[in-house]
DNA sequence: ATAGTATATTTATATATTTGCATTCGTCTA
DNA sequence: TAGACGAATGCAAATATATAAATATACTAT
């Protein structure tokens, strides 16, 4: 794997998905979306107790920044993770944060 | 793994580490820190191109939050990683931005 | 069309981050 | 001890981000 591999385009985008997943919030919504699952914006509201449209805001940015997806249906807008990998980083830091 | 276990202040230090690692630079400097790899604060300011004082506040984010170690040896401070398996998650951000 | 439910966007204010430069601090060596 | 070198810190300007409230859009059922 070459270091420059890594541009400054692909940096960045990475750079941005981090900052996307980069909020305790969002790591707890992300949390609730391993394994494929997919939510509803109301589900991941009441599923925090956080306000609507501050829920939305999160999926917003998360999807914007291409860590998740979204599909339609009906009423409801379901959530997904793009990469399922993703999960793995959700995981590496659960390991990192545990005996500190 | 249960939800609960992601308490508040293990969400925090979760998105504290995550914050630390997401910027264009210093992704760029966990890739040189791969497999247990140690550098001097020199080492990476060349490896990078950018200022000494700008690589050192970099560093010092990233040990800050819990992503790098760091020893210092005669006039040399080499940095290394915390977490070998946090090599992952730059593993896995590479394989997410590769087809888009 | 209208009402009701589910999402999304906009706005403004407050707060935080990035960066380079100059300076300071530690450590080694002549 | 002085000078050189590597690293860390303080500062300030530009830029970016968070937050919450208000508003707007999209769809369903009647």
């Amino acid at each position: 794997m070459k270091i420059q591999e890594l541009d400054a385009d692909r940096l960045d985008m990475a750079a941005n998905m981090l900052k996307a997943m980069a909020h305790p919030m969002r790591i707890a919504i992300l949390k609730h979306l391993e394994a494929g699952k997919k939510l509803t914006v109301t589900e991941i509201h009441e599923l925090l107790g956080i306000e609507q449209s501050t829920t939305s805001h999160h999926l917003g940015i998360l999807k914007d920044k291409g860590v998740l997806c979204s599909r339609r249906e009906g009423k409801n807008t379901f959530y997904y993770l793009k990469h399922d990998i993703l999960s793995q980083v959700i995981n590496c830091l659960q390991r990192c944060t545990c005996g500190e």
